[in-house]
DNA sequence: GCCGTTTTCGGCCCGACTGTTTTCAGTCG
């Protein structure tokens, strides 16, 4: 069996450094971009690229060519590359840490370095205070100023990325903040942009998109908000803050006629926007967020300019059917929407019930009656019950005497509502408990009379690759368990996923007919896009639950539907987008 | 360094804002 030392994220830090070094170096712009962008293309490969080299089907890979190809080979073999030892004889590694400084680029570092030979934040932090870096021609007392306050910023904060769950919020909050502080007809229309809008899993700053007649008036009430602790740029059209719990939040004001080219321009994402730019070039037109300006290589005159209020409009004007916000990560979306090949993404209306949710059996703060008929109010037609087995020590879980109780409870209730000539069905399950030596907390003949079992890990997280990959391989081998719960683990920015591999997991779901959840709760989303893709590439079905563990939480279903659309799921490859026994029949 | 619906050479997205400037480079998204 191969195990592999080095990850696709691994490869990908390895490209970025070499990027960085390069471009500190002064190197053209497009041998460092090359660098970066092969990174992104890396990072976000379901496949393992250790299987890609070894089918010798690197150069394949957009953006791959032979250098980059040569590097990622020698990376995987040794874990370092000729072209980073090279690079590092000739720039200080640790110039790497000086670019993370807000203000300070690539430019600058180099000349701090060449000129002052500052080589680390500290003598960077010791030349601002002595107030040296003045000297410097292009640099000023503010620059010593700002550069101070970036350091202090980044010891106190990191680079850390916002979960989505924390952002979106935020974002809405902000909106309604703004909408209440301005009178009625100062903001026409007002959108979260950016990867909010996207749904990507976490983000690293807000962006906000307005149309107003008064961009100034709505500036002015943006920068007063009482979430606003800083204000880093206020201009005529775009204002950047940040807020009092370390969030950065950009808001643009744009005239009602520019709305479709700056609300795609500023959903992103970045790699998508570039592609659709260069399709536009190809097209004879120039696509900024304000219009279409004619290059003058096409039909059109030069200078000739198309304006566009609607996204669809502008999508549609370059050939293109409308994108979905959650595909627009440069992964093939342009092409398909080429040939009007986009799928038909699955949306929360499609989901006909759950199939993973707690009651205060275990660790859930509602009574199973509670929660079902939460799940009959959102319109669903059933609600798997699944409180976590014995052996999590955390929570007083069920065994086989208390899942006979709750089989009464269920029937009672089941009973009534059939009475009442109410479509639902309150299933019976359990969250089964995969123990650190990998045997199932209950025993088959206990597993046989459930209607759905979940089985998942929740302790010995740091168990190696091997070790914690046979366990969830011998849950996924029983003929019970028919579904795999949060498969890595993970917790954003809490903990990161267990070491398991997931190439060889969903290979034995698909093969085993074990469906593979994608845990909605905003903290998990586990599987990722990227895992959600790549299961159902090879074959696998995917039940998408929120964990619930009161009625509320049943509202974060729409964060695990939109992993499934940033994953390019149609509602074929979700279980609990079927009628009760449809999904029955498609558990194995 | 990568890439091809004009191309194996000659391109490679576009604009706002800041700090330092007398007209712009650098950074950022």
């Amino acid at each position: 069996m191969t195990t592999h030392q080095y990850t696709n994220h691994d490869v990908a830090e390895h490209l970025r450094l070499i990027a960085n070094l390069k471009e500190i170096k002064g190197e053209g712009r497009f041998h460092y971009l090359a660098f970066r962008n092969a990174a992104e293309v890396v990072d976000s490969l379901g496949e393992d690229i250790n299987d890609i080299v070894a089918a010798g089907k690197l150069t394949d890979l957009p953006s791959v060519g032979k250098g980059v190809a040569e590097v990622i080979t020698q990376f995987l073999a040794s874990g370092d590359s000729d072209l980073a030892a090279k690079l590092r004889d000739q720039v200080p590694i640790s110039l790497i840490d000086l670019l993370a400084v807000e203000g300070l680029g690539p430019k600058k570092v180099a000349r701090l370095w060449q000129e002052l030979g500052i080589t680390t934040l500290d003598e960077l932090k010791a030349a601002a205070e002595a107030q040296k870096i003045r000297q410097l021609k292009g640099f000023g007392a503010k620059s010593e100023e700002k550069i101070l306050k970036g350091i202090d910023l980044l010891a106190r904060r990191g680079d850390e990325r916002t979960p989505l769950g924390v952002a979106r919020p935020a974002v809405l909050g902000l909106i309604a903040d703004l909408k209440a502080a301005l009178p009625d007809d100062a903001i026409t229309a007002i959108e979260p942009a950016g990867s909010v809008r996207r749904w990507k899993e976490s983000v690293g700053d807000l962006d906000i998109l307005a149309i107003t007649p008064r961009p100034a008036e709505v500036m002015a009430a943006f920068c007063s908000l009482p979430q606003v602790r800083d204000v880093l740029w206020r201009g005529e059209t775009k204002s950047r803050v940040r807020l009092k719990d370390g969030l950065e939040c950009d808001l643009r004001a744009v005239a009602q006629k520019h709305w479709g080219t700056a609300l795609q321009y500023f959903t992103g994402s970045k790699q998508h926007n570039i592609e659709l730019r260069e399709l536009a070039l190809k097209q004879g037109w120039s696509l900024s967020e304000y219009d279409l300006e004619a290059t003058g290589r096409g039909d059109a005159p030069a200078g000739e300019k198309r304006h566009f209020a609607a996204e669809e409009a502008l999508y549609e004007f370059l050939g293109l059917d409308w994108i979905p916000p959650e595909m627009r990560e440069a992964r093939g979306e342009i092409a398909l929407a080429r040939t009007h090949n986009l799928p038909r993404l699955i949306t929360t209306a499609d989901i006909q019930g759950e199939l993973h949710g707690h009651s205060n059996w275990s660790d859930g703060k509602a009574t199973i009656q509670e929660m079902a008929e939460a799940a009959i109010a959102r319109g669903y037609k059933y609600w798997l019950l699944s409180d976590h087995s014995i052996g999590l020590g955390v929570t007083g879980g069920v065994d086989s005497e208390k899942l006979a109780q709750q089989r009464d409870i269920v029937e009672e209730l089941n009973q009534g509502w059939a009475d009442a000539g109410v479509d639902f069905r309150l299933l019976l399950g359990v969250e089964l408990e995969i123990l650190a030596d990998g045997r199932l907390a209950l025993t088959n003949d206990v597993l046989a009379k459930l209607d759905v079992v979940v089985a998942s890990i929740h302790s010995s997280l740091r168990q190696d690759r091997e070790t914690i990959t046979r366990r969830a391989l011998n849950a996924i081998n029983n003929p019970h368990v028919d579904i795999l719960g949060h498969p890595t683990s993970r917790m954003l920015s809490r903990r990161p996923p267990t070491e398991i591999d997931m190439e060889r997991v969903m290979r034995a779901c698909a093969e085993t007919g074990t469906v593979l959840e994608i845990n909605a709760h905003p903290v998990r989303l586990d599987l990722n896009d990227v895992h959600a893709r790549r299961a159902v590439d090879l074959g696998c079905k995917i039940a998408i639950s929120t964990d619930a563990h009161r009625p509320q939480h049943m509202d974060f279903i729409e964060y695990g539907v939109a992993v499934a659309r940033r994953a390019w799921l149609t509602s074929e490859n979700v279980i609990n987008t079927l009628p009760w026994d449809k999904m029955q029949q498609a558990l194995k």
